[in-house]
DNA sequence: TATTGTTATACTCTATAACTATA
DNA sequence: TATAGTTATAGAGTATAACAATA
């Protein structure tokens, strides 16, 4: 049998070798790393980046239906939602039918600090994984990885 | 153009769906919940798993390895092993050659605690990917993450 | 002087509970 | 009575800094 072994250290993986959960996890250290270097001089956090996408994407979109889209609870997202205002990178807007409901759109700023920072995260992460995946396997694993966040189990809505 | 989907609240994933580090983060969405469901019982943190993993796959192996393995740091390594040896899943012993190091290994609780909840682990993802991933499409993915983790950056030694 | 590991401390992230306003 | 969102509070997880012991 082959023994796997982990990145820097050389360990034999063991059994977690087989955990999706355990790969993903040594994985995220790479993208992780990728986003903190790029991300730093925006000042913005990893669910703020994504929340300003997502919001990018869908304008309009309420706060309940990120929290459920990134399994983050209410007052999280509430948090950033604030945050990302307060740099005026989104806008509020109270829904005219719902009162209780707002919809949210970027702001041209917030648009142009997303286009950059996602410019710069894509080209960061090709230059790391270059020389450890072709762009087809990236492509398939972009694939695949999406493929299983929709085994998104029951609980909820989260 | 195709728009990709977010899971569970069907918004449209925009400029993050190329980012593997986006994929990434909602990938893990499940395979956190299974190890939280399944893993709630033994009050055994991930992190701990994974350090007990590596120590039984590696007997004798030290601390700073772990730390190195895992791209965490050596303080918080040590508050693991603590808790770890505290439930005697893990033994500790001084290095006869270096007074510094201590060499670890699994006790006998220890390796069937991770053999069960590994197998119970195993056949959780497998029930949950299995209406998404086919076996060969999940083998795949391991070997893919497997690789990216090899992209490890240059930080030290983390 | 450098390295292994630990202790003490602090910070970041995220959650639960309680509340407001609208429906 | 239920839902969208917020405020207040608390906890988990992890890090940095300072230290002890050995090399």
């Amino acid at each position: 049998m082959i023994e796997f072994r982990t990145p820097k250290a050389g360990l034999a993986e063991g059994l977690a070798h087989v955990l999706l959960g355990y790969q993903l996890a040594q994985a995220s250290v790479v993208t992780d790393r990728i986003y903190d270097e790029q991300a730093v001089a925006d000042g913005l956090r990893r669910v703020e980046y994504t929340l300003l996408s997502l919001v990018h994407a869908n304008p309009g979109v309420t706060a309940r239906q990120l929290a459920q889209a990134l399994a983050v609870t209410p007052p999280h997202v509430a948090l950033c939602l604030e945050r990302l205002q307060g740099r005026a990178l989104i806008e509020r807007e109270r829904s005219e039918q719902d009162g209780r409901v707002q919809h949210l759109r970027s702001t041209e700023a917030g648009a142009q600090r997303l286009q950059a920072l996602t410019q710069r995260l894509a080209q960061a992460e090709q230059a790391a994984l270059q020389p450890v995946l072709s762009r087809a396997e990236r492509d398939l694993l972009v694939e695949l990885l999406h493929k299983l966040a929709q085994a998104r189990g029951p609980k909820p809505g989260r």
